[in-house]
DNA sequence: TGTACATCAGTGAACGCGCGTTCACTGATGTAC
DNA sequence: TGTACATCAGTGAACGCGCGTTCACTGATGTAC
């Protein structure tokens, strides 16, 4: 291994672990995170994380691209486990998935699908990670149609469905418009549903969560017309 | 009028003032309003903001608790208007306005309705205007069921269903405890839909979203059994 | 292998801000006799 | 009706913090000859 290498890879795990910091301080400060207090924290002058990120958002930034990317890791290894044909119980795993992994770093599911952080603009980069679970819902919902274990339900019409033709080019080739009207339906299902939850508005009302998620989950299924 | 009567109706309206500047700085600040920026606003000293509030906590409180009424009765304003008889008619208004009114003022739905804020705990007296909403979807609900224009549908078992029986006696009286869940259900629905083209995740893929959302509302309505 | 130079992580002081809250006070307005 | 007192909105200075970002610098480590 090459001295420059070295030099690259200790960068890399300095950049690992003020991000790691950073996540921590999300908890206390939401997304008005300090870089002088995660610097205090590690123990270096606050200009030092200069040298790593160039400003308070490209460190935002980066643990916007890290928290869409452990979402979407989470949730395509839950749901790569089942059995291919049982479409029903891929869904079911990836929703359980998606609220399992919000309750276990809640900080970082309101950064990425909480209110927006006054002033910050997301930039491009962030795309691709955001959409991953979105992609893993349209190729289930994909796979199903091509199964024929999906009912296909009345077309939509109106400026909407050229839209949605859109949209299935990029997340589901080949579904009609109103699959993918409904698969995107039972996504903003998910996240609404999880962030309901996270952001205590079931407080004093349902305690039994899981099981709650697990009846709109079979529900959003039966919708989607899965079978 | 007595002399003491008008000074408590000037205080009324200097309250309503500093509310009301203050709710325009949440578009700025969004949850870490400044009062001192809402004084200076004001053209009064910071510390004269505390003749009218306790502290920021209360001047926030007071906000959410206003956004909620404010809701609420767009809300049940639209549903009012609406043919009794039709019920479809009534959820598909509810929804709409709900829509509306947030994108009217993105900022105090983002405030009730996105990311807690760090550190601060909402007091009781939000309880009572935040279910407004929930309870007039389950008053619609509840009458259809016993219009019997409601399908009843699967019982549901576990704990979760002996939850749901303690939340319709306060919003659905003697509606089965799945109806109750699918109205729950049709709410964290519409609050998520709205949440979720207001956070902007809808950005670069679906414009037409006051058609969307019809299109969604239409599909909570038959997932419910409302016809 | 040894030396001159370049790279780069990290420092610490400074700039120019901002904040919530407290406190002793002034002065106008209202109340009670 | 007039006067003494109480109430209360608003002031302005202060306390004790915090922040992001810049800049000239030190000193270790790596590179090229």
């Amino acid at each position: 291994m090459t001295a420059a290498s070295i030099r690259a890879r200790v960068r890399a795990e300095m950049t690992d672990e003020i991000k790691s910091v950073a996540r921590r301080h999300l908890a206390t400060d939401g997304a008005n995170l300090s870089l002088r207090a995660v610097a205090r924290d590690l123990g270096m002058a606050s200009s030092a994380v200069y040298r790593y990120f160039a400003s308070r958002d490209e460190l935002l930034t980066a643990l916007i691209i890290d928290a869409y990317d452990a979402l979407g890791t989470a949730a395509e290894q839950a749901e790569a486990v089942v059995d291919r044909a049982d479409f029903l119980g891929r869904f079911l795993a990836t929703g359980h998935a998606v609220r399992e992994w919000a309750l276990a770093q809640p900080h970082e599911w309101a950064l990425i699908y909480g209110s927006p952080v006054p002033g910050y603009q997301a930039p491009r980069d962030t795309v691709a990670p955001a959409i991953r679970v979105a992609l893993l819902l349209g190729r289930l919902t994909g796979e199903a149609v091509a199964a024929g274990r999906l009912e296909i339900g009345e077309p939509i019409g109106g400026t909407l469905s050229t839209e949605l033709v859109t949209v299935a080019e990029q997340v589901i080739p080949a579904a009609p418009p109103q699959v993918v009207a409904r698969t995107v339906q039972c996504w903003i299902q998910l996240v609404g549903a999880v962030s309901f939850e996270l952001f205590g508005q079931l407080d004093n009302t349902i305690d039994a969560r899981r099981d709650f998620l697990d009846f709109q989950l079979r529900g959003a299924a039966g919708y989607l017309g899965l079978r």
